[in-house]
DNA sequence: GCGCAATTCAAACAGCATTCGAAATCCGTC
DNA sequence: GACGGATTTCGAATGCTGTTTGAATTGCGC
C-alpha cells in the first residue's frame, strides 16, 4: 500500500511535473487537473501520496535531485581538473550557479517546478515537514565548502558558508525575479544568454572569495 | 464608490495587514477572517477592493512605501554627510539593505506582509497587474544608481544596476531563507543581531563596487 | 477458482472567494 | 424635517477547491 513505485503514482508525478511546468500560476495546479492528465481520479492522489502537497513535494524532490547531480558533477570536474592544486575559483562558482541559470532559461527543463515549490512553502502551514526537508537539504551545497576553503584558506568555514549563501541569493534573484533584473539593468543586458549571465555572476561573486576585499 | 479612503476600507486594510503579520502561512489569510477582524463581511472586500488579491496588494503597497521611505532617508543622509564628495560606499550599501534586515528581525514590524506578498504573486495568475506594478516599481532602487556611480565611476550604469540587483538578491536570501542561512553557516552566526548581519552583508557587497576586483 | 489485499472511483463534505439582489444607510435638496 | 437617489452593507447562493468515505473493482498468491 501507498507504494511510491506504483504505475499510477508515477503517472501522477509525471502529470504533476508537467502541469507545474506548463501553468503560469500555482492556482492552475488542481488535484482534478492532475488526475485527468494522469488518467486517474483525485482520490488517487490522496491514496498514493496522502495529499496534493505531498505529491508536489515528491515531484520537487525528484527535480532537485537531478539539478543537484548536475551541480556536483560540475564541481567534481572543476576539482579534478586542478588536483592536487586548489580548483579554479571561477569554475567552482560556475558549477554552483550554472545549472540553475541554464535550467531556468531552458523552456524544456523542469525548473518551474522548483520556483513554484518554494512559493508553495509559504502558502501552506509549515508544520508539514515536506518543505524544510527539501529546502534545508543542503548537503549538495556543503560539498562546495571544502573546495572553496582550499581556494580561500584565510576564510573560516562560517565565512565560506556565509558567502555561499550570498551567492545562492544572487542566483535566486536572477532566476526568479527576472523582471526586476531587467528593469534595474535598463533592459541592456541579454538575460537570455545563460553563459553571459553566468559570467556576470562569477564576476560579482568571485571577489567575495579573494583576499584584500 | 469604491472609495479607498472609506472607513471600512481602512479597517479592512488594517485587519489584513495584522492578519498577514500574525499568520505563519498564507492559507491562514481568508476573506472571512479579514472581514471578522474588521467588523465587516466578506462582500465588503469585493465591494471596496474588487477582490481579496487587490486588498492584499493595497496593503503591501502601503508597507512598501514605508520601507522605501526609510531606505531613501538613509541614502540621503549618506549622500549629504560627504557632499560634495562621493558618499561612503559602505554607508550607501547599509542604507540599501539595512531597513529590510532590521524590519525582518523586528517582530512588531509589518515585514511579513512583504514576504507573503511576493509569494502570492506566484500563486495567482499574473495577468492581474497588482504584482508587477509593485514589485517592478524600483524607482526607489534607481535612486541608488547615481550615488553608486559616483563611488565607482569606472562602472557603467548597467554594471551598477546589475550589482544593485545582486545586492538585493543577497538581502532576500537573508531575510526570506533564514533557515538555509542558518544551516550553511553552521548556526555559528548570530542571525538575530541586525547590525551584525548588515555589517556582514556590507563586507560581501562592497567588493563588487571596488576597482581591481 | 477462491479469497484477501491492493487499488480505483463516484459521491459527499467542508471550506474557499466571489457574485447578486435586496435591504439599509447616508446625505444633499426641497 | 421629509423626500429620493446614490452609496454602502449584508445574507444567501454559486461554483470552485482538496480531502474523506465506503463501496466496487482489480490483481494475485494459493
Amino acid at each position: 500500500m501507498h507504494g511510491r513505485t506504483n504505475l499510477t503514482a508515477m503517472r501522477l508525478m509525471d502529470a504533476c511535473e508537467h502541469l507545474l511546468c506548463e501553468s503560469a500560476a500555482l492556482e492552475d495546479l488542481t488535484a482534478r487537473r492532475i488526475a485527468v492528465e494522469a488518467h486517474a481520479t483525485p482520490s488517487a492522489i490522496a491514496y498514493h501520496f496522502g495529499c496534493q502537497e505531498a505529491l508536489v513535494a515528491a515531484v520537487a524532490e525528484r527535480v532537485y535531485r537531478r539539478l543537484n547531480a548536475e551541480r556536483l558533477s560540475l564541481l567534481r570536474r572543476a576539482v579534478d581538473r586542478r588536483a592536487p592544486e586548489p580548483p579554479d575559483l571561477e569554475e567552482v562558482i560556475a558549477a554552483l550557479v550554472g545549472p540553475s541559470i541554464r535550467w531556468s532559461l531552458d523552456p524544456t527543463s523542469s525548473y518551474p517546478v522548483l520556483s513554484h515549490f518554494t512559493a508553495m512553502a509559504k502558502v501552506h502551514r509549515e508544520e508539514a515537514s515536506y518543505y524544510r526537508r527539501i529546502i534545508d537539504d543542503i548537503e549538495h551545497h556543503r560539498a562546495f565548502i571544502a573546495p572553496l576553503k582550499r581556494v580561500a584558506p584565510w576564510l573560516d568555514e562560517v565565512d565560506i558558508g556565509w558567502r555561499l549563501n550570498c551567492a545562492l541569493g544572487i542566483r535566486s534573484q536572477v532566476t526568479r525575479s527576472r523582471s526586476r533584473t531587467e528593469v534595474l539593468t535598463n533592459n541592456r543586458m541579454d538575460l537570455n544568454d545563460p553563459e553571459l549571465i553566468i559570467a556576470r555572476m562569477v564576476e560579482v561573486i568571485a571577489p567575495m572569495f579573494r583576499r584584500m576585499a
